[in-house]
DNA sequence: CGCACGATTTGCT
DNA sequence: GCAAATCGTGCGA
C-alpha cells in the first residue's frame, strides 16, 4: 500500500523497520528504477541523536530534515557521494532514514548503465551511495516530495522529472538490529542499535564499524 | 581564515 | 587489508 503522510510523522526509529520490503521508485527523463529496500538506518533530531545531522540544530545542509515529512533528504559527502533519506516529523522537528541497500526489482538495465557493466545484480544498490546512484538521485532533488505520485506532468503533458512512489510491503518484514554503520563517536555505539535490515538478504551491505581516521601527520616546523 | 574529517566506494596488494 | 579520491561543512583561532 501507499504510505501516508501521517507514516513519515513520527519517529525515525519507528518508520525506520517499517521500511524494510518497501518499493522505492524513481522516474527521471532516462526510466524509472525501482529498489526493494533492505537495510536502512534510523537518525533522530536536534540535541537526541549525536549521530544524526539534525543533532546540532538546523543548518544549510540538514534543512530539509526540518521540514515536513515524507520528503527526500539528500547530501553530499566524502567529496563524491550523495546519500539519500526520507525526512521523518513534522515541522520543527528533524529526524531521517537513511536508505543503506535494496535490491533492484524493476529498471535494471538502467540501474546497470548507472553503476556500470561490470556491477554485479546484488551491488547494484548496495550501499548507501550506491543506492542513490542506482536510482538516480541527484543533489538537486533534495527537499523532493516523494508521496507526489509519477503522474504529475508539466504544461505539455510531459513528465516532470525526478518523480517518487513508495509502496509498503504487504506482509511486516521481521528486522534484525545493530548499530549504525560508519557513525563515528558515541553515535555509532551500541546505544544506538538503529540500523534494521533484512536477515539473510544478499543485497545488505556488510556491517563495518566506524573507524577513527588515521590522524594525517601534521607539518612540523623543524 | 584554516584545517580536519565525514551516515563511502573502489581498486590495488 | 588499506589508502586514495575529493569537497562541503563545522568548528576552533
Amino acid at each position: 500500500m501507499t504510505p501516508t503522510r501521517a507514516f513519515f510523522e513520527r519517529p525515525a526509529t519507528e518508520v525506520a523497520p517499517e521500511l524494510l520490503g518497501a518499493r522505492l521508485t524513481h522516474r527521471t527523463a532516462e526510466g524509472a528504477v525501482t529498489v526493494r529496500l533492505t537495510e536502512v538506518e534510523a537518525y533522530q533530531g536536534q540535541g537526541e541523536d549525536p549521530g544524526s545531522h539534525a543533532h546540532r540544530g538546523p543548518r544549510v545542509r540538514n534543512a530539509v530534515m526540518f521540514g515536513p515529512a515524507g520528503h527526500l533528504y539528500a547530501y553530499f559527502t566524502y567529496g563524491m557521494h550523495t546519500c539519500a533519506n526520507i525526512v521523518c516529523l513534522p515541522p520543527p522537528l528533524a529526524a531521517g532514514v537513511l536508505l543503506r541497500a535494496g535490491e533492484v526489482v524493476a529498471g535494471e538495465a538502467l540501474a546497470q548503465q548507472r553503476r556500470g557493466a561490470a556491477v554485479r545484480h546484488r551491488d547494484l544498490a548496495r550501499g548507501p551511495a550506491r543506492l542513490a546512484t542506482a536510482l538516480g538521485i541527484a543533489l538537486t532533488e533534495n527537499g523532493a516530495d516523494l508521496l507526489g505520485g509519477l503522474d504529475m506532468t508539466d504544461t505539455e503533458g510531459a513528465p516532470i522529472d525526478g518523480a517518487f512512489t513508495i509502496e509498503l510491503p504487504v506482509t511486516p518484514f521481521a528486522a534484525a538490529t545493530s548499530p549504525r554503520t560508519g557513525v563515528s563517536g558515541a553515535g555509532g555505539s551500541a546505544d544506538f542499535p538503529w540500523r534494521y535490515f533484512v536477515v539473510d538478504d544478499a543485497t545488505v551491505s556488510p556491517y563495518r564499524p566506524a573507524v577513527a581516521r588515521t590522524r594525517r601527520v601534521t607539518h612540523s616546523r623543524g
